[in-house]
DNA sequence: TTGATATTTCCAGAAACATGGAATCATTAT
DNA sequence: ATAATGATTCCATGTTTCTGGAAATATCAA
């Protein structure tokens, strides 16, 4: 279960303009992950402010990151997103009805709870 | 839809503890609201503080405000609230299985574009 | 109008964050 | 060992954010 604080650090960790980019590269790239310089590469980010937020990510726990040979690979980590989300949504509506949209959208936490056919 | 830039805002907005505080209070006090006194006498936080947390709130949209009478009322705003999971969900996993956990979950997206029982 | 209550704005100081140049560390190839 | 490549750390600078005291604004009651 995620804490508050927790929540708060990786809200923190995607509330900026680079990160939230780096973020959903390596969502997009998969759990094989990417490169350091190929995240810089294809958003035109400098090594060492890369580095820095790539730190930031990690240490919030919204990445994991492996040494392969000269390279660090890193990718995102799908369980604390899910946990952030469920966090949220755990918060959120509270079992009432706070609108027709939510209204017919159980929450991660509900959907938990049921088992899927 | 919500926007990048609209996402770090309203990110930004929530990974603060007092706003966090602020907003899951909100939430769970429903669409009625709360006055901002109210808010500020259950979470023992300084009106001025509590002023400024409110306003960036309200300018990432995250909460909604009406006058009544001398007090000014706040609300959770349940729609981008949602919208900002579907955000999040939307760019998680891409409709590939990423964990079990994330897999045996469908995103908001997926659920929207079903109809439900 | 005067007074009380509710909220916001103004302001200044302290702390945290973002950026990129230069130097450093780690790994592989020759 | 030397060189080359990938990545991180160090450091200085500028920017933003958070906080709360004091003053201002808004609404209602007497």
């Amino acid at each position: 279960m995620m804490t508050p604080a927790t929540a708060v650090d990786a809200l923190a960790a995607l509330a900026q303009e680079t990160r939230l980019k780096v973020f959903r590269l390596l969502v997009t790239a998969g759990p094989t992950g990417l490169a350091a310089g190929d995240v810089g590469a294809q958003l035109g980010i400098p090594a060492n402010t890369l580095s820095f937020h790539l730190k930031a990510l990690a240490q919030a726990g919204m990445v994991t990151s492996r040494q392969e040979g000269r390279f660090v690979i890193y990718a995102a980590n799908y369980a604390v997103m899910d946990d952030l989300i469920a966090f949220l949504t755990d918060n959120c509506c509270q079992g009432a009805a706070c609108l027709p949209q939510t209204q017919q959208v159980a929450t991660i936490t509900k959907r938990r709870t049921r088992s899927l056919a």
